[in-house]
DNA sequence: CTAAAACATGAAAACGATGCCGGTAAGGGT
DNA sequence: ACCCTTACCGGCATCGTTTTCATGTTTTAG
C-alpha cells in the first residue's frame, strides 16, 4: 500500500501552509486565485484525494450506514438493493452485516459496527432475537437508528414495516372465498414478529367467516423449505386434514408443496395453497403460487429515506412509522373459481 | 450522537497521562498494578471503547473488506455469504457494493472504497465493464486487490473463478448424450468472460463430437429472463429450429423453459434443456432443470481466504489462481435415457 | 500622511490513540 | 555519600485535515 499524497506534500512544494492549501482546495475566498491555481493544479497532478479517516475523526461522522439483516436471502437482498440505492445517492455508504439468523452473530456484528463508528444503523432483527439490549444500546447512546420489516414493538424508534396482518386477512380471506373450509397455517418462528402477525391476521379472518381453526392445523417452524416440508406431511396425514394450506412465507409455501404434490393432491382443485413475499418463483412453479406482494425494493428504498431524514432533522421521530400495505397476487394453487 | 468516552476522560479522572492509560489498558508491563486495576475498573464504569478511526489513522489500516459485485442475485450472495463468513472470523467487516451491472456504478464504487480507505478490495466486474482503469487504478496504488467470478485477464492479480470452459463441457456433452441433435446456446453479453467461455466450452464440445453448429443458434442476450424468453421464442419458430438448449445461467434457462412449455413442447421428450449455476429454483420448477452447480459458497470462502492470505504475506502472489471445478446436475429437463 | 480596512497567509489546537524517549524517585551496591 | 539500576509515569510527536485566531502586508479613505 503506497503512502497517498497529503496536503502536507502540497503545502511543502509550495511553500504554503497546510492551513492555506485546504482552504485553497474547498475555494475559500480568503486565498489569493494564484495560490489557489496552483494549489489545484498540484493536488490534480499528484492525485491528491483527501483521507477520509482523518475527516471522520475530526467530524466525527464516517458517512457510513451500518445495515444488519438476519439473512441475505430474495427479499433481503431486494431491500438492500432498494436501501443501496437512495444511500449512495445520498453520498453514504453500507455496510451490510447478515446475522445469519444468529443472535450470536447479531450482536457481534452490532458491536463490530457500532466502533466503527458508523453514523448509525438499519436494523431488521434475526429471529433468534428474543432480548433486545444490543439495539437498545445503539438507542441509548443516542445513534440514530430505524427499523424494518422485522421490526420490534418496545422500543422507540422508527419503523418501517409491512402491514402484515393485513397481507395474512387477504390470503387467509381469499382461501375461504375459493371454498376450502379446513385452512391451516405454517407459521415461522414463535417469538418472530412478523410471523405472530401474520397468524393473528389469519385466525382472526377465519374467526370472522365464523370458521374453527383446528388447533393441530397451526404449525411452526423454521424459515425453511425443509422443515416445511415435513411439517406438511405431518399435516396432510392427520385424521381430519386441512384442505389447504397459508404459508406465512413463500419458502415454507414451497416446502408445503411438495409435500402436497407427493401426496398425489392436485392444487387448487383437492386442495389450495397460499404462500407469502411474492417470491418470482412463485410465478414459475407448477402449480403457480398465490402469494402477498410486500413491495420489498420500495420498502428498503423508504427504509433509507427515512433514515437519512432521521439523521439531518433535529425534531424527535421516534415515533414515525410507515405501514407499507400487501396486495394479494391470485395464481394457479388456489384459484379454484375463475371469474 | 453522544461523545464517547476517550482516553483522556479516563486520564483525566485518575490524574494521569493519556500515555499511562492507553498502555494500562493493554496490560503493559510497566505500569504499576493498582494503576492498571484503577483504569480498567474506570474503563469498564464509563463503557469506554477504544476509537477505531483515530487508531486507523495512526496505523493506517481499517480492517475493512471493499467487495464489489455486478448484483444480489443468488449466486452472488451465496458467494457474499462466504466471504462474510471468513472475513468475520478474521477481524475484518466487509463493505458490499452492488453495481447493478452498470459500469458507471461499479466506477462510482471504486472510488468511494478507494477513499473511505478500505484495506483491499474483492471484485467481480459488470457485465458492462471493457476498460479496466478503475481496477488497474487499485493495483497501481499496490492496494491488495483479488478478483472472483467473473475475473478480467490482462491484468496481474489473484484469480479464483469457476472452470466455465469444463462446466459448459459437461452440460453439452450430456445433451448430445442423450441424443439431442441441434443444440442452440443463450450466452450471455457478448464481452463477458464467463459467458465467452461457457461458449467456448459448448462450441469445443460440440467440435469433438462433430455436430456442426448453425450460427443462427448462437443468441446473445443480458442476464434477464425477459430476454431469454424472448430469444427462444425466436430459436423456436426458425425453419431449421433447434431441439435442445444450452442457457448460460439459470435464469437464461427458466426464460426459456417458458417459451418451450408456450411452443408445446415437452421436455425432455421433444425438447432438451440445460442451465447454469444449480440456483436451487432449478430443482423445483416442471421439468426440473438440469444445471451445472459452480459451488458459490466455498467460492466465496476461497475468495476470502485467498484476498487474506495476500494482505498478511509479502511474497508476491499476482499469478495465484484457484480454479473450481463445476459438477453437472442431471434433471429432468434433459433426461431421456435413463440408466 | 496616517489610521483603518482589506487581504493573504501562517501557527496552533483539535479529533483520539500510540509509542518513543526522557525524567523522577526509590532502592541497592560500593 | 555517590552512582547505577529499576519501576513507573509524563511529554511530545504522529496520523491528515479543518478551523480559529493572530500576524503581517497592502490598499484605501479621511
Amino acid at each position: 500500500m503506497e503512502r497517498q499524497t497529503t496536503i502536507k506534500d502540497i503545502a511543502l512544494a509550495l511553500r504554503l501552509s497546510t492551513s492555506t492549501v485546504s482552504r485553497a482546495l474547498r475555494d475559500a475566498a480568503d486565498v489569493s486565485i494564484e495560490t489557489r491555481k496552483a494549489v489545484k493544479a498540484l493536488a490534480e497532478e499528484l492525485d491528491y484525494q483527501p483521507n477520509k479517516l482523518a475527516l471522520s475523526l475530526l467530524k466525527n461522522q464516517t458517512n457510513t450506514i451500518g445495515v444488519i439483516i438476519p439473512n441475505l436471502d430474495y427479499v433481503m437482498a431486494t431491500m438492500v438493493k432498494g436501501i443501496d440505492e437512495v444511500a449512495l445517492e445520498a453520498g453514504y455508504t453500507v455496510m451490510v452485516c447478515q446475522s445469519d439468523e444468529s443472535f450470536g452473530r447479531e450482536i457481534l456484528n452490532t458491536k463490530r459496527l457500532l466502533d466503527s463508528l458508523v453514523d448509525g444503523f438499519i436494523v431488521s432483527v434475526s429471529s433468534e432475537t428474543m432480548v433486545y439490549e444490543h439495539i437498545k444500546k445503539i438507542q441509548t447512546k443516542k445513534i440514530p437508528l430505524v427499523l424494518f420489516d422485522r421490526v420490534i414493538n418496545n422500543i422507540n424508534v422508527p419503523k418501517i414495516f409491512l402491514d402484515n396482518v393485513e397481507g395474512a386477512r387477504l390470503a387467509t380471506q381469499h382461501l375461504v372465498d375459493q371454498g376450502y373450509k379446513r385452512i391451516a397455517i405454517l407459521a415461522g418462528p414463535e417469538n418472530l414478529g412478523i410471523s405472530n402477525d401474520r397468524k393473528a391476521g389469519f385466525m382472526q379472518t377465519l374467526k370472522q367467516n365464523k370458521i374453527t381453526l383446528d388447533k393441530n392445523h397451526i404449525i411452526h417452524c423454521d424459515f425453511n423449505q425443509e422443515y416445511a416440508y415435513i411439517a406438511a406431511k405431518e399435516l396432510l396425514s392427520m385424521n381430519k386434514r386441512p384442505d389447504a394450506i397459508f404459508a406465512i412465507s413463500d419458502r415454507l409455501a414451497i416446502g408445503a408443496m411438495l409435500a402436497i404434490k407427493e401426496a398425489g393432491l392436485k392444487m387448487p382443485k383437492d386442495f389450495g395453497l397460499a404462500g407469502f413475499n411474492n417470491e418470482p418463483v412463485t410465478k414459475l412453479l407448477t402449480p403457480s403460487i398465490t402469494s402477498v406482494e410486500m413491495f420489498s425494493f420500495e420498502m428498503g428504498k423508504a427504509t433509507a429515506k427515512m433514515f437519512l431524514e432521521m439523521l439531518h432533522s433535529d425534531e424527535d421521530m421516534s415515533d414515525k412509522e410507515i405501514i407499507i400495505k400487501p396486495k394479494l397476487v391470485i395464481r394457479e394453487s388456489s384459484r379454484r373459481i375463475s371469474e
